[in-house]
Parts: C-alpha cells; structure tokens; sequence
RNA sequence: CGGGGCGUAGCGCAGUCUGGUAGCGCAUCACACUGGGGGUGUGGUGGUCGCAGGUUCAAAUCCUGCCGUCCCGACCA
C-alpha cells in the first residue's frame, strides 16, 4: 500500500479524553475514532491490526479443534427468561422491543443462543463432543466505559462454547482451550499469566483468566513467583494470619467522635491489626424487613466483595446496609459497631476469628470494647475467608509470599457445568440410548481489548511498536523524496514492487512531506521494519534498515536490500489483505 | 445513580469572572522558498461559541433547563 492511497489521520496532539496508553496511540496513530461513548470505528491501519489478531485466533482455534460459525447480535428475550438469566444480568445487558413489543438484547455473551443451536441440532452422542466458537460484536452497557478500546461498550470477542458427555473429555477440551489462549499470546509477543478467578455472574465452576501484565490493567493478580500459582485478587484465598497476643480482660472505653479503625487505634496507641471492623450487608431477605448480616474483618484488613457475595445467604449483588437500617437493627451508627452482643449472624473472616484479644465498636454511639475474646464475649461465629489478600502473605500453594501485579484481562475460561444446558432443557442419548444432559466449557477472548493490550505492551515515548506477528504492515519504506528527486522516488518504488512481490506487506510513505514528518509517523505507527531511501544514500548504493524496536540499525546495499528485507513476514488476515 | 470538570474551526487551547464586530497554535488550501527528525514566508478556507429558553439596546460571556463528554465515587464504618 501507497501511504497516499491510505487514509491514515495522525494527530500531533493527544485528544484530551485519552488517559492511557493505548488509546492515545491508537487515536494519534490513526487506527481508530470515537463515535459514542465506548464505540469505536476502526480506521484501515486499525482493522488491519484487528484482522491479524483474529487470523492468529482462527489458526490457534483449528489447532484446539474448534469450529467457527457466526451467531446473531440481536437475541430474543424468551431464551434469556428460560435460563434465569433475564432477570438476573442487570443493565449491563441493553434491551429494546421491536415493533410488534417483542423483547430483544443485544447480545452481551452467547450461551444461551449457542445452547439452543445445540439442542435443536445435536441429538446423539455420535456428535459429542463439540466446540463452537464465533468472533462477534458484543455489547454491553458498561457503567463507566473508559480507557478507549480496554473497557469499551461495543466491542469484539471469540467466544467459543464446548459441550460434553463426562467430565474427561470436558477437561481435555477446557486444557486445550488453556493451551490455546497460551499460543495465541505467545504469537502476540505478550508478557501474561493465567490465573485462577472468579467466574461471577457465569456460572459456579473454576475459571481461568489469561491477564496481559501492564500497570494500567484494571484487574489486580495475586502470583507466587517460586511456583505457577497465580489468581486474581478477587479469588486469591487469604491465609489465616495466627495470633499469640495474650488474652485480655473485656473493657469498655469512651470513643468520642471516633468513626474509623485509624482514629480509634491512634487514640487507643494499637495497631490497627489489634482492632476488627463490622460491615453490615444485606442478607437474604426472609420476608419481614431488611434482612442483615455482619462481615467482620481485622482492622488492617479490606473486604473482599467477590468473596463475600459468595457467600451463603448473603444477598446477590452484594449491597451495605444504610445508615438507618443498620441504626434501627442495632441502635448504632457505623463506626461503633462490633460483633459483642450483635443479634445479627456474624461471619468472620479467618484471621479475625483466630485473634485472641482485640477493638471493636460496643454498639452503641462513642464506645468501643478492648479486650475482646470470640469464645468468651461473642459465642457463635461463622468463619470464611472473606479478606482480601495482601502481599507477602502466603499464597495458597504454600510456595511462598505472594506478590501483586496489574493486569489486563484478554481471556476468560470457564466451567459451565450444567448451568445451561439443564435449565434450557438440552440432552442427547448416550451409546445406551438414555437421555443425558450434556456439560459446558466456555471460552471468551477480547480481540479489540488485546489490541490495547498490546499498545500498553508495546510502545515507547515516540509511539506504538507492533509486535511482527500483528503488525499493520511489515515494512515501512520512508521514502525522502524532495521535489526534485525522482531518483529517490524510483528507486522507493522499485522497492517497493519488489518486496510487494517477494510477498511482503508494504506500507510505502510517498507523500510529499519533509522528512522530519515522515520519521515521526513512521515512528507512531511503529511498522516493525523501516526502510529509509535517500538522495544521501543512494549516491552509495545503499539504503538505510532500521527496526522500530531498536534492536539493529544498518545499511543496506541496493541490491541485496530486497533479500534481506523479504525475510520478515508477519501473519496473512482474512478478508482484507 | 451521586459529586466535580469540560463543551469556542479537524486537533489542542485563550477569551467567560468584569456583556459591546470571535481569536491563537497545529492541521488544511494556493504560491514561493526549503529538502535526512514535525522548516519558512505571503495569501486564503473553515466556527448558528453543545442545544433550547430567558434577562438585556446588545449574550461565547449573566440566569434556567436539557444534551454531550471526561474524571472521581457508589456505602470498606
């Protein structure tokens, strides 16, 4: 491609509504414009990005034994009612009627579809087991989009889904999925881990998450570094923290105008790991009025939400009792709250439930209890890992202490078990002829996210630095062509025929512009190899190599330089190239 | 959903407090010079100042409402 025939819109300045990386680059860079709020058009060097990261996909996905198809954005609302799941995905999912008032959304995720395909064509065991995946726009409503194409309303995802008779051949396929993520990412030249997580609102099996390190990720992962144990923070299990303070005689203590664990423990002279906080969340209701329960956590301890809404019997999303109903449960305002005498049920987290003496709020207004014995002054306690964990603690393989990385999450597996395809009603017949209901593995892959990902990955201060294998263009012929140099101008395009047909993905700059202009684009875009033709170097027979990374810079004679450069390839996109 | 910021040319911004003919840089167009890291000069194009209503002789500027957008927060006692 002609720079002159591409329209390729580079911006000196950052739009001032880009905070990250990424979405500065790729909007100076001319890959992709805004057009509301989350959406975003890919302009043609975009695409070409876009459309490699899938080739890589489709080619990892034949490899796992994967088929591809293509399922419908819009669904209708009957199938969501049928798995529960109408009522229970929250405004995230967008929802609209047509015109005859039927109920639609736009598909957010794809289980419900995939499984009615599967039940309507899938009937024997002779078919099973099998691995549908589709690259698909999805949305969902995000309730803050931000971040450009890292947590964007509309957006592009793989999203594959394997149905299986027993549990071997489930595993065998959610290990090849594993296997599969890994390859793709390798082939995108990212630094990542998979780790354990929190499946949430997919179903109750294990899951895994396929995190591209980078500071700006939104998500937090928990990773031994002397073992492969990895998890995200929200799963990461919080080990219980002993203690062998001596036991303490009950007292109670003036707290005047002391609402947080910092003010009382500074004016008790204690840490705050000598102190339990009280959160008070909703329970399941059981129909009389709020319904409430106490989390209780050590003072330098912060709740794990995704943990504590696993919980049984508390209420789903997790939701903080109010001021008022936590005054008129207990006749006291949060900050005096404690487990002493709470006719509430009490769940304590591990390391709070093993403290021998500690602070707590006395319920009632200005007074805290010090002193503190579970066994002595509070009696009946449930205990669950409900902390969030912290570096250095121990990570759960016991392998040593846990260190804490950002990352960006591009890939998701999960166990489905039978979520699906029991509430929908799917079975086939086994070899015997008995009706058996089949299980699910489900497998989501961000493409336009891991395009971020790679920008937050790749970059330098003048600009993107794409990774060969998804590169927009493998090579950058910079062509500096004064007006009156159409030795230069001949010579690029020579170059360039050349290389095009030595099959080489080309990108040649044959605009009029001055060369300063020139390099600095190059160096935005970040094409892999750059070519740099001359009047300078010509006059020698040379040309000038340079690669965007940094690792190696020369010349090149003339004639050989076709040679040379024809050996960097990067991966063939469907469809467009 | 709550709080805050912003909305003036394609991009980045000044002007708003204190009402009086809409500006700057970059980009863009023409011409000339220049030609190895965002060059220079001259002359142009381009804006119902987010939208609607109000106050006023007069509104980008003051008031009200709405819309858009970004950031923070969404109960951690």
């Amino acid at each position: 491609m002609r720079s002159s025939q591409l329209l390729i819109p580079t911006l000196r300045e950052a739009p001032t509504d880009a905070e990250v990386a990424s979405h500065i680059l790729l909007v100076r860079g001319g890959f992709i414009r805004r057009l509301t709020t989350g959406a975003y058009t890919w302009l043609p060097l975009g695409l070409r990005v876009l459309k490699r990261i899938e080739a890589i996909v489709r080619e990892e996905l034949v490899i796992a034994g994967a088929q591809e198809v293509l399922m419908p954005v819009v669904q209708p609302a009957e199938l969501w009612r049928e798995s529960g799941r109408w009522d229970t995905m929250g405004p995230e999912m967008l929802r609209f009627t047509d015109r005859h008032e039927r109920e639609y959304c736009l598909s957010p995720t794809q289980e419900e579809v995939v499984t009615d395909l599967f039940r309507r064509v899938v009937t024997s065991y002779r078919q099973l087991p099998c691995n549908f995946y589709h690259i698909q726009t999805k949305f969902r409503d995000e309730i803050r989009p931000r971040f450009g194409l890292m947590r964007a309303r509309e957006f592009l995802m793989k999203d594959g889904y394997s149905f299986h008779l027993d549990d071997a051949s489930f595993e065998a396929a959610y290990s090849a999925m594993h296997d599969c993520y890994s390859a793709i990412l390798r082939r995108l030249a990212l630094d990542f881990r998979a780790v354990e997580a929190d499946p949430g609102a997919m179903g109750d099996g294990d899951s895994h998450e396929f995190h591209v390190l980078a500071g700006s990720g939104e998500d937090v992962i928990a990773f031994s570094p002397a073992s492969d144990y990895a998890a995200n923070l929200e799963k990461a299990e919080a080990p219980v923290l002993a203690d062998d303070h001596p036991v303490e005689p009950l007292a109670t203590v003036p707290t005047r105008g002391m609402k947080t664990i910092a003010e009382v423990s500074e004016h008790l002279r204690l840490p705050a790991s000598r102190c339990v906080k009280t959160l008070i969340v909703h329970a399941d209701s059981d129909g009389e009025g709020p319904s409430l329960a106490a989390l209780v956590v050590r003072g330098d301890h912060e709740l794990s939400e995704a943990k504590a809404v696993r919980l049984q019997g508390i209420r789903r999303p997790l939701t903080f009792a109010t001021d008022a109903e936590i005054k008129s449960a207990i006749g006291a305002s949060p900050g005096s709250l404690g487990p002493v005498g709470l006719s509430l049920p009490i769940i304590a987290d591990g390391t709070a439930a093993a403290m021998t003496s500690f602070v707590c709020g006395a319920n009632e207004d200005d007074r805290h209890h010090v002193g503190v014995n579970w066994e002595r002054n509070v009696g009946n306690v449930r205990v669950a890992d409900i902390r969030e964990a912290l570096p250095d603690d121990m990570a759960a393989d016991g392998s040593g202490p846990l260190e804490f990385r950002r990352g960006i999450e591009v890939g998701h597996i999960f166990k489905l078990g039978d979520k699906y395809t029991r509430s929908m009603g799917v079975s086939v017949q086994d070899r015997d002829g008995r009706s058996v209901t089949p299980i699910m593995g489900c497998y989501g892959f961000g493409v336009s996210r891991a395009v971020a990902a790679v920008v937050e990955q790749c970059h330098d201060e003048r600009g993107i630095v794409w990774p060969e294998s998804i590169a927009p263009f493998t090579t950058h012929i910079v062509a500096l062509t004064g007006k009156r140099s159409t030795a230069v101008e001949a010579a690029a395009a020579r170059l360039y025929e050349e290389l095009t047909a030595a099959g080489v993905d080309v990108l040649l700059d044959d605009r009029d512009e001055r060369p300063g202009v020139k390099f600095a684009d190059a160096d935005l875009i970040g094409i892999p190899h750059r070519v740099t033709v001359g009047e300078r170097g010509l006059k020698n027979g040379i040309v000038e190599y340079a690669r965007r990374d940094g690792t190696e810079s020369r010349e090149l004679a003339l004639d050989e330089a076709v040679a040379h450069l024809a050996r960097a390839r990067n991966a063939p996109a469907a469809g467009i190239l």
